[in-house]
RNA sequence: GGGCGAUUAGCUCAGUUGGUUUAGAGCACCUCGUUUACACCGAGGGGGUCGGGGGUUCGAGUCCCUCAUCGCCCA
């Protein structure tokens, strides 16, 4: 090291940094991966974001977790390899353009497809890149000649042909169902998109009267604008208070429409009435019973939630002002009941948060039975291993209930579906990839071969986009057309993302997998947690209550974000979010930076400093900082093969703050004041704090790679970001250096405890006397005296098995070994009697329970012999510590 | 309504196959302190009997049952 400084300054400020580095590293390419077949690739593909996206909270932990698992692996050795990019997010970017035209007056319905999808390109040109720079800032170390957009040319392509494979092997399906209508979005929305909300409504009793009779039936409804749909009245068969209705009919109240009373044992006898309204249009139950008893389906409400003409009544108003009116209006003809509370669950689109109307639609469907079969196999038996393992349970669920997806969206972002119609029946339909094979293929179902381009149509509608995010990990690496990347990259390593995109995503890319190639797309899943604020909500842009990521990044530097979401998250578990936690991270990289900061201070000018891992074997303190490293590095290797981030994480913090920190640099510091670090001296530390450095790096790459390259100049090849991850050596790993040290901690304590007890300044010099238990004991604090009184300011520091007990004196046990510390004039003789007093209780308390299990016939019959035997021993010394804290008690008294 | 998971110090969480002490850590809190980096610091300290109840066991925060509260998923 040549660049000595007497001027850092004592504040580490990460914005002189970290954008220095992040430039060094992209100029030198360090992220970009290439086929290698001499390395084994470790892959990660991103989550993409919303291409019109910001950042977020969830975001920020969610991608500072996968950077953490792709630097640690880059520094193994793997030819690690994270893929970025982003989602077309056909909903939430279509509705955002709409909204943008809306405000420059620019109606949807007044634009041709291609003019609208003109302003949304230009919209993705605008905001695509957004999100993927703000990553940059947090370190992360994508690879980002290889960013992808799933509408990308070679990427629509491939969801193309995965839809027409699908439907050419049956998987794929036209079909009028029940579906999710999204009223405001205008589009049908898959089971998934269904948020369901508990919500205060009202239960209506409605009458309705029976043909030819003046008796009644009583339904009741949380949906009463609905009765203009009503083809029929439900009762179970074996209700006998409806036994005289049975073929009967009854008039629909207001529009006096008669409809059969059917029976069917789906109706439940306890709830409300025991009589069911049923709408075959308008709900998915209802449309069942429909099918099964040959209903009427009355479609009475328009696509954006509007009665239609078939409602009769009401026409043209909006379905919530209906329901109030409709009350009014049947309360006035009698037909009302009763009202009362009822709490429901009711569906809202997760993207517009209107209700969803249940709605009779045609539209496209994936078959799932079968394809979620091995994607279920495959997560049980632990081929693809969920972390932490507790959602096995939900996506076990969800996958043994699958129905089929709807995947046809009425919209224009996205990739359009490759169907093309000739005619108007429900058959007269080819699926192809281009106009051109549409024709013929046109041409061959029909039979008419005169038709042409201008007599087909193609299917005006879009994909979900979850049906091209489910190809991400196979399509970013062109895995549909070319086998040389995926054949390398895939299955990928580890997918890093929300429990709550599990269905949506998660799933359908194992399923995808599968079919496609046979094969898992991932071996681990990490499921994060979710950024909440102290009020337990989830943080979102829309709510208003997430900081802005950027913000805090100015604030407390990437670093110290990184580090502070990661201390407060395991696995899975959801993150109660306060800025203040970052505040932990920041005060981290200074210290960091300030015990750098005090061995430059400390070395000569113009002296070579070479970093070495050869310690001085002689001196116990260097043999115990290495064995705490390498106990490190073996517990977090651990942690990591668990996914246990934050373990690992707090490990490296404790070792390098308490151990390196409080310890390690204490005990190396120079006798005198003034005199600098001999070179040797220096060097060890130098070569330590490398190795913590190394440690470190994943989760905070910038203060690392910082100190890495102040401490030597390096070449490009050099820089720690693709240094070499530290590898365990049980050499250096020597359990009884670290006992040993660890009791000399503890007398050093036991002396500190003594000084704040009894208000004696750190600077008093002080007697000690330390009675050893035995010669080996003795010989250790001796030859290692240098510690304790390099710690402790001591006039004189005696260490024997026959130390007599000195007068007034103030007194600590350390595993057995007694410490004396006369205090002649200083001593507060009944804040010692306390002390001890205090002690010997505690002691005897501990000693109750071991003689409690010793004298249990049961216990020293059964338990194994060890455990018994340990308990002896327990005995032993906590009878042997309280002899000898009864004796110094003796003296005060 | 069905399923899953949680409930350990003021807060956030550890606690491995039931057996080292009267249950650990970080943050917060209290006391002292400007000692050759760091007050974004150092030293010391207080604080929980592990949601309630019952059971299994020689022994349970750790296994079983039950109740309560909270969260998530599904209908």
């Amino acid at each position: 090291m040549s660049k000595v400084s007497q001027n850092i300054p004592s504040q580490y400020d990460p914005s002189k940094v970290e954008d220095k580095w992040y430039s060094y590293w992209m100029e030198h390419n360090y992220f970009h991966s290439e086929v290698d077949h001499d390395k084994e690739p470790f892959t990660i593909v991103i989550p993409p974001p919303n291409v019109t996206g910001v950042l977020h909270m969830g975001h920020m932990l969610n991608n500072t977790i996968q950077d953490v698992l792709t630097r640690r692996a880059r520094m193994q050795g793997y030819n690690a390899c994270w893929v970025p990019g982003t989602d077309h997010a056909s909903i939430a970017t279509e509705a955002k353009v709409v909204r943008k035209l809306r405000e420059e007056g620019i109606k949807k319905s007044d634009l041709s497809r291609d003019e609208f999808l003109g302003h949304a390109w230009e919209w993705t040109h605008k905001h695509g890149g957004i999100i993927l720079e703000q990553l940059k800032k947090l370190g992360a170390s994508c690879d980002w000649d290889r960013t992808s957009f799933t509408m990308d040319e070679k990427y629509s392509e491939s969801v193309i042909d995965t839809f027409i494979d699908l439907y050419s092997k049956g998987k794929i399906y036209r079909g009028e169902r029940m579906i999710n209508w999204d009223p405001a979005a205008l589009t049908a929305l898959s089971d998934e998109e269904v948020i369901h909300k508990e919500v205060n409504s009202k239960l209506y009793h409605i009458r309705y009267q029976i043909v030819d009779s003046d008796d009644f039936v009583t339904i009741a409804t949380t949906r009463p604008e609905t009765i203009l749909g009503d083809t029929a009245v439900c009762i179970n068969p074996n209700d006998e208070r409806y036994t005289h209705l049975h073929g009967k009919k009854v008039i629909v109240p207001l529009i006096n429409r008669e409809v059969p009373i059917i029976l069917d044992d789906y109706v439940d006898m306890e709830f409300g009435t025991g009589c069911l309204k049923v709408t075959p249009a308008h709900d998915v139950n209802d449309y069942e019973l429909g099918q099964k008893h040959s209903l009427e389906t009355i479609n009475m409400m328009n696509a954006n939630g509007t009665v239609s003409e078939e409602g009769e009544l009401y026409i043209g108003m909006d379905r919530f002002e209906v329901r109030k009116q409709i009350t009014k209006d049947l309360d006035e003809a009698g037909n009302l009941v009763k009202t009362e509370d009822y709490q429901n669950k009711v569906g809202y689109s997760e993207r517009t948060d209107v209700v969803i109307e249940p709605r009779l639609s045609l539209q496209w469907w994936v078959s799932m039975k079968e394809l979620a079969q091995p994607a279920l196999e495959n997560v049980m038996n632990d081929n693809i291993q969920f972390h932490p393992a507790k959602f096995k349970n939900t996506y076990r669920h969800w996958m043994e209930n699958v129905k089929d997806w709807c995947i046809s969206r009425q919209l224009w972002w996205g990739h359009r579906i490759p169907a093309y119609y000739y005619g108007d029946g429900d058959e007269d339909f080819v699926v192809a990839k281009t106009i051109e094979e549409a024709i013929e293929l046109a041409q061959k179902k029909s039979g008419n071969s005169s038709l042409t381009q201008s007599d087909l149509k193609q299917d005006e509608d879009v994909l979900d986009t979850w049906f091209s995010s489910w190809l991400w990990p196979i399509s970013v690496f062109d895995g549909f057309y070319s086998e040389e990347e995926v054949d390398y990259y895939y299955p990928t390593n580890d997918l890093v993302t929300a429990p709550e995109i599990m269905f949506f995503w998660v799933a359908r890319m194992i399923i995808a997998g599968y079919e496609y190639r046979e094969e898992l797309p991932f071996k681990n899943v990490y499921y994060t947690g979710i950024v909440r604020d102290k009020l337990g909500r989830k943080m979102s842009k829309s709510l208003g209550n997430s900081p802005d990521p950027l913000e805090l990044i100015a604030e407390y530097g990437a670093d110290g974000v990184r580090m502070g979401m990661l201390f407060s998250t395991p696995a899975g578990n959801d993150l109660p979010f306060d800025p203040s936690i970052c505040d932990q991270g920041k005060k981290f990289s200074n210290k960091i930076w300030n015990a750098f900061r005090f061995l430059t201070m400390n070395m000569e000018e113009g002296v070579e400093y070479k970093p070495t891992t050869e310690i001085d074997s002689e001196n116990l303190v260097d043999r115990w900082m290495m064995a705490r490293i390498h106990q490190t590095i073996k517990e977090v290797d651990e942690d990591f093969r668990k996914y246990k981030l934050n373990d690992a994480l707090k490990k490296v913090y404790s070792l390098i703050w308490d151990d390196f920190c409080d310890w390690y640099i204490e005990l190396a510091k120079p006798d005198n004041y003034g005199d600098k670090f001999d070179t040797q001296k220096m060097n060890i530390a130098l070569g330590m704090f490398e190795q913590l450095m190394k440690l470190l790096h994943p989760f905070m790459p910038f203060i690392s790679e910082e100190i890495w390259q102040y401490i030597s100049d390096r070449k490009p090849e050099e820089a720690l970001t693709i240094s070499d991850w530290p590898e365990y050596d049980s050499s250096f790993d020597n359990p009884s250096d670290i006992n040993l040290f660890s009791t000399i901690q503890e007398v050093v304590s036991a002396l500190r405890n003594i000084r704040a007890e009894m208000g004696v300044s750190p600077k008093e010099e002080l007697d000690v006397f330390v009675k050893t238990t035995s010669s080996e004991i003795t010989k250790a604090f001796s030859s290692n005296q240098w510690i304790l009184t390099k710690l402790q300011s001591t006039k004189s520091f005696k260490i024997s098995e026959a130390i007599e007990k000195p007068g007034a004196c103030s007194s600590a046990i350390v595993n057995g070994n007694e410490i004396y510390v006369p205090l002649e004039g200083l001593i507060d003789v009944d804040k010692e009697i306390e002390r001890i007093t205090s002690e010997i209780n505690r002691i005897e308390g501990w000693l109750k329970g071991i003689n409690g299990k010793l004298i249990n016939e049961n216990f020293v019959n059964n338990a194994p012999e060890a455990v018994v035997q340990n308990e002896r021993n327990k005995k032993r010394d906590g009878e042997a510590n309280l002899a000898k804290l009864r004796e110094q008690l003796k003296d005060f008294e």
